[in-house]
DNA sequence: TTGATAGTTAGCCGACCGGCAAAGTGTTGG
DNA sequence: CCAACACTTTGCCGGTCGGCTAACTATCAA
């Protein structure tokens, strides 16, 4: 029924976890190996790794491992699938003027 | 830092389902019925109503009942945070240049 | 007042999520 | 070769999620 949703699905998903939001702020700032990424985290390396794979998987992030190190690194495009998203919704809301509108737009703008 | 980032939380939850952001995409034309929303999906109203309690207890709608009718509207305000959020992430990503940003940004700009 | 309408409440279910500990794999350094 | 290191695999656990049915409440219309 849902053909084509389901990026966005795991996208937002794997966004809605403080500790995954926490990686990609700290890999907004480089490339960094897991136990790097792990260690301000009190949590257990397969529980984190789980985090890693759940942020891989849904493209944020793409990983490496070169010896035994796994590097991961940002994957800025699929911020942009999340852009386009709340682009459409607004384009959606475009021509509708409620008195909502008036009062949301004021405060933004 | 962010005292208060479950707020966050709620709202990309609520957002990773493709049943919810159907709703959301349809109350972009404004609002409707409980029972009007329902209709377009193969499921039953108690099942329906959980993604309406989702989508308002993150703040991404309000409801209101008169009568026996409950009506839904968007709250705009509330897809602001997800614009700040991503937002924020660009302006931890300014000033690094790798390869990568090239890329991206000559797809995006 | 009776019946249809529009949600609501209650309870059940299987699947998935986020955490753990324990033990295994494969590099690297000495 | 051996030990330390950096994950990885396995298997377990309780809780939440998304769906259901059945039964209930509260309007509105006739």
């Amino acid at each position: 029924m849902h053909a084509g949703s389901e990026p966005l699905d795991g996208i937002f998903q794997a966004l809605a976890d403080p500790t995954r939001r926490a990686i990609l702020a700290r890999l907004g700032g480089g490339p960094a190996a897991v136990g790097e990424l792990a260690q301000p985290f009190d949590m257990a390396l397969p529980s984190f790794m789980k985090h890693i794979a759940a942020l891989e998987q849904s493209g944020l992030i793409r990983t490496e491992k070169s010896g035994r190190v796994r590097t991961c690194t940002l994957e800025r495009a699929t911020f942009a699938l999340v852009d386009g998203w709340l682009g459409e919704q607004r384009r959606l809301w475009a021509g509708r003027t409620d008195r909502l509108e008036a009062f949301v737009t004021r405060d933004i703008t």
